[in-house]
DNA sequence: ATGGTGGCAGAGCCA
């Protein structure tokens, strides 16, 4: 089973994109952030016609999630952090088969000490307990998305320039370690251990061009997954495409 | 030190 996350930055731009990388790719389950759509404007009879189900949770203009599933969901679908107040529509959780799949767009935090800063390490520790219970109930968890954290400098292409930075601080690596010992891995790493390799690149700079990059979008597994995690890797096709998403999709196969 | 690009929406916010 391959398993992508993919910021696709707007659904409405992106979907020519998505329905080519469908093809190309052949995901059996995608998580997409930053759809930016109400629910009611879903594209999801289009996406049924390529075999496609789907299940959302957007809102206009910002955030928006949304899992894809050739196969059918079944169980509990989750649109918000339990206990957790908050309008952005960034978390869904659904099961497909055996495995429990948890989407998120992390807060970006803007600033190292500003206010959205403080709210993204809240809202990541809400995560984190929500986490803890789903991973109790699921043991064959995925958690992925667009984590806004890039782990550790082997994952930041310049990490003198983005010390202690937005997406690159102590008390965000902090934040995702302090997640990963409920026992969730870092998928490429498992395969991976260079640095170099990224699946963002600010619009700004051609910075993508010049491999400026961040590896910020990450595909969590439990450790019952670990053991059957067979690959994992990043896609660059897509963000050298016309007009493309500042992020480019992840991806990791479990048998 | 700042700005640069893109999406949404129709000016500024968010990333």
């Amino acid at each position: 089973m391959k398993i992508a996350s993919w910021n696709v930055n707007s659904l409405n731009v992106r979907m020519p994109h998505l329905v080519q990388w469908l093809r190309d790719a052949q995901p059996d389950i995608v998580a997409l952030q930053e759809t930016k759509l109400d629910d009611e404007r879903f594209p999801d009879s289009q996406l049924a016609e390529l075999g496609y189900r789907s299940v959302f949770c957007g809102q206009k203009t910002y955030n928006g999630v949304a899992v894809l599933s050739r196969l059918p969901f079944t169980g509990e679908c989750v649109t918000a952090i339990p206990g957790f107040e908050d309008p952005q529509k960034r978390v869904l959780a659904a099961t497909v088969g055996d495995v429990r799949i948890v989407d998120l767009y992390v807060v970006n935090g803007e600033a190292v000490g500003s206010a959205k800063f403080e709210y993204k390490l809240r809202w990541f520790e809400a995560v984190r307990e929500w986490l803890r219970a789903e991973l109790a109930a699921h043991p064959n968890l995925v958690v992925l998305g667009d984590f806004n954290i890039a782990p550790d400098d082997r994952d930041v292409h310049d990490p003198k320039r983005w010390r202690e930075k937005i997406l690159c601080s102590t008390p965000e690596r902090d934040a995702l370690r302090s997640l990963q010992a409920l026992g969730l891995h870092d998928s490429f790493r498992l395969f991976n251990e260079d640095g170099g390799h990224y699946s963002w690149w600010d619009y700004r700079l051609a910075a993508f061009q010049r491999g400026w990059g961040l590896r910020i979008d990450l595909v969590l597994v439990s450790d019952a997954l670990k053991a059957r995690t067979t690959a994992a890797g990043i896609d660059l096709v897509p963000r050298g495409w016309e007009r493309p998403s500042d992020h480019t999709p992840v991806w990791v196969q479990i048998d």
